[in-house]
DNA sequence: AATGAATGAGACTTCATTCAT
DNA sequence: TATGAATGAAGTCTCATTCAT
């Protein structure tokens, strides 16, 4: 068989065993359940993945590599003036966003079964998400060297909560009726809760 | 045996659980692991549990009356400025904080074991969250009523924004060395994002 | 349960496999079969052995002791003429020629099983027949020593083909009609060989 | 394809079969470590043998052959004297030695696999077995008939006795360091203990 | 003729649950 | 009431064999 040919018919399991790893966890997913999906004797599964563990690990890999890609590109240095921060920060929310919302199984699969499957899996996505946060607080240096972000903040802990926030409005994106209206709901809230604050004041 | 004495087992056998499937979680709970804790015969357990569900499922349940009762009895109506608002906010940040800092582990247990189980408590779980987020969303409310907060707060998104961050706190927390210097940090960081946002003009 | 309970319940086990080992040998061998010959379920033979290899190694331990025991008491250095040499040779033979008759089973096991399942296992085995190798040789030695048997012997490689024969006479035994007869006519062949050869003039 | 290219595809096959049985046993060598051995697809293996056991039953029968080829052309009729009995005794020992010398594997197999596997080919075993005893007990009949043999020897249970000890001579040399020594140590107590028996007046 | 992808029977092992003591 | 021995359903994984290319 043709790498090439491999190579599909790996993503066809994969993508099969991403959704019923969605639908049902991790341990409730039978290997046959993940075959049955294809047509597929559940034996030809051993053929593409070493085991169980093997393939949703794999899926995990997946999201996290699409999760990466998602931001890649973003320089964290380019903004200069609030107004440029909140539009980088926009539109990587946005793009994250988009990542999951163009299949919902990623988020069911990254937010609820990642865990307490293997600890070498648990390791990785834990750095997948240390680095996500890595990534915003280089965003927030970035505001606080160039003076357009308060000098008091406490960057570390401010990435995590705003990607604490990001990660909440897609899980209740994908929970939810998934309007293009609760997106921007979430996205002005997230804008107002960094740009002004909640108080009245803040108009 | 007495009603009495019947509860008491109860709550041991319950302890017991809390602490196995906190440490290994559902599936790799075996119901011997949470009777040898005990020293106690594993038949024994169900003459006080239906079967391994129900048993995590009451654990469950005690961690969300647990979340209630330290939530319970502040008035939502209470505040009347921001800084009792503020004050409130916080207080009730604090108690949530206490709460999961108590005991290590009613968070291992409830962010990462409860759901893709059983679809009852999927539901039961996320209608615990959503009561939460309805608190927190009436405290909102009153504060745009009361005229100390921004008239144009989405207050739905934004309470689940708020308690999202509240969450990520406490998972930090739990993941990290516990220290009270964490738990400040996190405290000041949200407070700071709701009175005054982070842009440069907010000192 | 007692451990003279667990013991005897382990020793049924232990004979049932026996059984099915002797019979189908190690690899055609069920846990069910072992379990179904006891009228038990199979899981509950894994309350009494980890695994398969577990419980055939047990039963090969069983037989070394088995053929340590029949060998045991008896002082190489005892006898002090060829008559006695010959009686005490014959001794031997008869012992080991009883315990294998006692349990036809013993000898499928030994002879034909022990070897390419584990290699831990065969070390063991290996061990044993060398044991049985050195306690014949020092018979020899002692033969040489006190001047009855011929000065020229090469005590290592005469004790190994000693054995062969008793272990052959073993297997014939076995796979004949087990008559007395048979038994009697390899001791007397064996003890021609040794006393006299079979040259003519050997008369 | 020609029924020669066929036949010289078989001989590759069943000599590449004979490495692995030889190596692993029968059980733990799969088809496709045989087709690996020849860079060769193991769909192939079936235009060639019928199934697994097929092939080992090829392997078997073909040991046999080369056995029998070793005995072949020796008339038992034709020694007179008790030293050309001597001579031609260790001239069939020398012969099994050289053919199992001359290639390892056979003596793996034949000792160690051929037997649980597969009734029809124990017997057919057990069979080669008999022949090569029955061949030696002609001998002895030869040597009892021509006075130079005791007359009152068991020639049938001899035989056996004899054979068993050339055989554990095999195993030896096959287990040792494979030196020219083992072998010689070997005839020679063979020899002494048919020439003359081990007691000390038969010096 | 050769291939190797696909298949699924079959064996091991675990553990929730039952039930006799 | 408490126990833990017994059970067997269920799921993982392997590999001989088939068959479309």
């Amino acid at each position: 068989m043709t790498d090439e040919r491999v190579a599909e018919r790996r993503t066809q399991i994969l993508s099969a065993a991403l959704d019923v790893f969605a639908e049902k966890g991790y341990h409730s997913t039978k290997i046959s359940d993940i075959a049955e999906k294809l047509n597929m004797g559940h034996g030809t599964f051993y053929r593409y993945f070493k085991n169980k563990l093997d393939i949703f690990s794999s899926v995990i890999d997946e999201i996290i590599i699409g999760i990466k890609e998602a931001l890649g590109d973003e320089d964290p240095e380019r903004s200069n003036t609030i107004e440029e921060y909140q539009e980088q920060i926009q539109r990587i929310g946005d793009r994250l966003f988009d990542f999951f919302m163009k299949d919902n199984r990623l988020g069911q699969v990254i937010f609820y079964e990642n865990l307490r499957i293997d600890p070498e899996l648990h390791k990785k996505t834990n750095n997948a998400i240390e680095q996500i946060n890595e990534f915003t607080k280089q965003y927030l240096i970035n505001g606080v060297k160039k003076k357009f972000l308060n000098q008091h903040i406490d960057t570390t802990i401010l990435a995590k909560a705003i990607n604490s926030m990001i990660f909440a409005s897609i899980k209740d994106f994908l929970e939810s009726e998934k309007s293009e209206e609760i997106c921007q709901r979430w996205t002005d809230t997230i804008a107002l809760l960094q740009m002004k604050g909640i108080a009245a004041s803040s108009k």
